[in-house]
DNA sequence: GTTCCGCATGAATCGATAG
DNA sequence: ACTATCGATTCATGCGGAA
């Protein structure tokens, strides 16, 4: 196990050979789209994505545990004024891999930026593939509950959602059934449609997703110390999404620069936990 | 032309080897899922969907014009803990076929159906496949341009979703009233995200989609005169909502009872929209 | 005439039970 | 073993009646 808590260099198929069977609980990532990142990437050309990640999907499918879970985020390119047809074609290869696709969700990117063609609106979603190994794997729905729609509205008016979400959390870190019963009817489980801003703000880093879509995942499909493995981790948000809940992570990164970024920016996590922490500590008392 | 304003009894089909080559300017069509609907439909078994589908897929690529436009409603059911793979096969065949896949709409259902499964979350979104003939294809953008006056100010305030979608379709609901309201406005192009909730207690037809998502396109791909297909047409919501806009339609069902209720409801729009043109010119003299 | 509350109602899915 | 049916679960929406 001296794998974890680590990012590390190199192609994750060669990196992953290393890995002992059914070491993962979770696999979240976003791999570079067909032609995306060339600089970085090489580019892999939309007709060759699917033979270009497969024998990468069959270490991902050796390394998960039996009940964990592989979140792939991905959306086609436009080739040609058409959709191309790699992702479609990539789960249908999947499932002849041994994937269960279980579900499709989506992302729904809230801000996505202004631009404007004669034949196409702006792309505002990216989907979310979640593939498994069994039909029985380990998923934590209370972990993602949200507050309920307006209809409840006027009997919570003097909570705001950040406190409700807030009050919600803490019960979940233990306290009886009872609380959880009463909170029961201002929170609910969320749908597979996931509505998040892209982050605009992080300039060191190519646009990646925002830190909330991996800590989602995380929570609904991981407990505390269990292993989160994203073998494109790029500037190590998944990575980062994980250290932050308490799990553990491996990132792989074929690019130096990106493995160098990821790792920097791994070390200054902790402290901020520590900080949460306290501050956690402090208004609980007060209140 | 004498195909026109009228709802047809019998399998899409066959039916529609008696239409012209290149007559229809927009197919918007929901067909009867894999596996639903099976007392009105018979019940396509999801293996065998992709066969069924494509001989009536042959029929709509012949009947379009090269400028117009097949969007399709539709979503993969669960079988055996899995999203089945009809609808990615169906794509592939399609475009073996000579259908151009240009892009894909996600319909986000905000009141998708109540339930709670150990290893699945409520489904809240449909598919909205956009196919075409040629890449060159008649698409108003103005036409469902939406306001970016109030609700899009509040964008990044910590207003909740379901208040700005409830804003948003505020504002679409109104075909004269509300238009003066938009005039002045600054206006900006949508997403490929809608947003639209079903309509689940309408009493005396329930309709697959609401209205707003057959407007929402035949806006978007037609001009006033032009002919709008629904093969599938149930209780008619596609060619009501053609109908509205000044469009001419087509309608074919299987079903006798849904012909039956969806030419009654067609009987009655005439007179519906002589009375929405009164309101507005009242409405709009006064304010 | 408003506003508010109660209620029926969905393109659903799983697991258990029955044939 | 494999298919068919049924009950349990759950939440946003729009309608109608009441305050």
């Amino acid at each position: 196990m001296d794998f974890v808590d680590r990012i590390i260099l190199g192609d994750c198929e060669q990196v992953l050979k290393e890995f002992p069977d059914n070491c993962i609980d979770l696999i979240f990532t976003s791999p570079p789209y067909a032609d995306q990142r060339a600089n970085t990437y090489g580019g892999v050309k939309p007709e060759h994505y699917v033979s270009w990640f497969l024998p990468k999907a069959e270490q991902f499918l050796r390394v998960l545990k039996p009940t964990g879970t592989f979140v792939l985020n991905i959306k086609e390119r436009v080739v040609d004024g058409e959709r191309h047809t790699y992702v479609m074609e990539l789960i249908l290869a999947m499932r002849k891999q041994g994937w269960l696709w279980t579900e499709e969700f989506i992302w729904h990117k809230k801000n996505s930026y202004p631009g404007k063609w004669p034949n196409r609106f702006r792309d505002a979603w990216e989907r979310l593939l979640q593939f498994n190994k069994h039909r029985k794997f380990h998923m934590y729905q209370e972990a993602v509950m949200v507050p309920v729609g307006d209809w409840a509205k006027t009997r919570l008016e003097t909570l705001s959602e950040t406190d409700r979400i807030r009050d919600e959390s803490k019960v979940r870190s233990g306290f009886g059934k009872n609380v959880s019963n009463w909170l029961g009817r201002d929170m609910v489980y969320p749908t597979n449609v996931i509505h998040m801003a892209t982050e605009c703000s992080n300039r060191n880093h190519s646009a990646a997703f925002p830190l909330d879509l991996p800590t989602w995942f995380i929570k609904l499909f991981t407990q505390s110390g269990d292993i989160v493995l994203d073998p494109f981790v790029g500037s190590g948000t998944t990575a980062e999404a994980a250290k932050m809940l308490g799990r553990r992570y491996v990132g792989i990164d074929i690019t130096e620069e990106y493995v160098t970024i990821a790792r920097e920016r791994l070390a200054v996590i902790q402290p901020r936990l520590l900080l949460e922490a306290k501050e956690a500590y402090k208004t609980g008392g007060q209140k």
